[in-house]
DNA sequence: GTCTATATAGGGATAGAC
DNA sequence: GTCTATCCCTATATAGAC
């Protein structure tokens, strides 16, 4: 049964993470959602801390697999959808991280190092795809727009759902959206999601040929809010 | 002597906040550092929530005042710079509040809404202006594409103050930048601000015409890392 | 207005029995 | 592995004297 605790424990304290956000989650939280007692949970992790870089660990494990490219080819377009999805969805399954990112990096050195070595490694993603996408010549762009532009993409994507979360709110009243479900977090939906893939494609929507340039802002309108 | 404690809480508060972010500064923190009893904050304030609350709403007041358009006459680019530089430097004096705000604005509603109606109107001035350069001929951009911008506008720059505190340390190592002073917050430093500017401006630069296009990404070059 | 003292509550974490 | 009991500490907030 200890594997199987130490497991809960995990799956379970992201649950809760991603619905009321991490520092709004004790462990004694967490031991009562799973019917056990703090003095146990202590037993499998050290500290919440401990449980946090856990489950940051296989986070990074996951973003690390998105981030793969398509080998010995050109990326073309429908890659880049592709990537995208695998990104937004990683980002959506461990959503905590991103909501209190600057909180919870401050307080955890190992973890703040281990994020900006994602990143970079998103940023070479990045990089590559766009100049891929140029060297195909789908896009059109110089290698200093390809830098600026890549690194827009990637500041819109990792704070997408914050921005979501907070814009969720767009009429003038209060109420209008209020109607959210269950917990007042305010978290971001998983429709969402599909938005913000729309939002980072249009980052790169100037330098593509008129075509697809056309193609993509229609495709794009159906997600106008 | 009054008025001025009161003002004086406010300002320690502030200055608190911004340095090591407002989850980690108690009132009893505030109330050390400016000498006087946690007593006698509460007689000043109803608690910690009604000290944000203060703030914020200064900070409210500061940003409608950088939001404000040219008056009677249609935008150009030295505009744009002037109003960036303000929102900017808006930011950067309550700079606690993007650090947590998912944070800070899920526990007070009303601090929720002011926020979204701000973006809200932040939103309508970037449309403007950017509706403004595009009437004016200094862009070409169709108004979903000028709707998309905009939308990517508010993004980056309501997050660049926290992308960039998190994409300080873009080396392997983790020595290379860890060189900085004191509060080990990792929060991004005053000229980290020109180049959010940069960045903003780089997403409208492919909607310019060649010559103010090639002239932007000219200056944009001094601030590649 | 300001202080001292204190109430209350909750979170992190450990010891030791089972 | 798991529980019970508990300790320590810190944060918010209030009461009442000065």
């Amino acid at each position: 049964m200890a594997r199987q605790t130490k497991e809960r424990i995990l799956e379970v304290s992201l649950a809760m993470f991603n619905a009321r956000g991490e520092p709004n989650v004790t462990t004694n939280h967490i031991a009562d959602e799973l019917d056990i007692s703090p003095g146990n949970l202590y037993y499998h992790f050290r500290n919440k801390e401990n449980i946090v870089e856990h489950i940051f660990a296989r986070y990074e494990t996951r973003m690390d697999q998105a981030l793969l490219l398509p080998d010995g080819r050109l990326p073309n377009l429908e890659d880049v959808w592709l990537q995208l999805h695998l990104v937004f969805e990683c980002m959506w399954d461990y959503r905590f991280l991103y909501r209190d990112l600057i909180d919870i990096l401050s307080r955890n050195r190992k973890l703040k190092v281990h994020f900006a070595r994602i990143l970079n490694r998103a940023a070479s993603a990045v990089t590559d795809v766009l100049g891929g996408l140029a060297k195909a010549g789908v896009i059109r762009a110089t290698s200093d727009e390809i830098r600026a532009t890549g690194e827009n993409v990637l500041l819109v994507t990792t704070f997408w759902l914050n921005f979501s979360a907070v814009r969720a709110m767009r009429g003038e009243s209060a109420r209008t959206t209020s109607a959210r479900a269950g917990d007042a977090q305010s978290m971001p939906e998983q429709e969402d999601l599909t938005q913000g893939i729309y939002q980072v494609m249009l980052l790169i929507a100037p330098f593509l040929r008129d075509a697809e340039r056309l193609h993509l802002n229609t495709l794009a309108q159906a997600y106008k809010r």
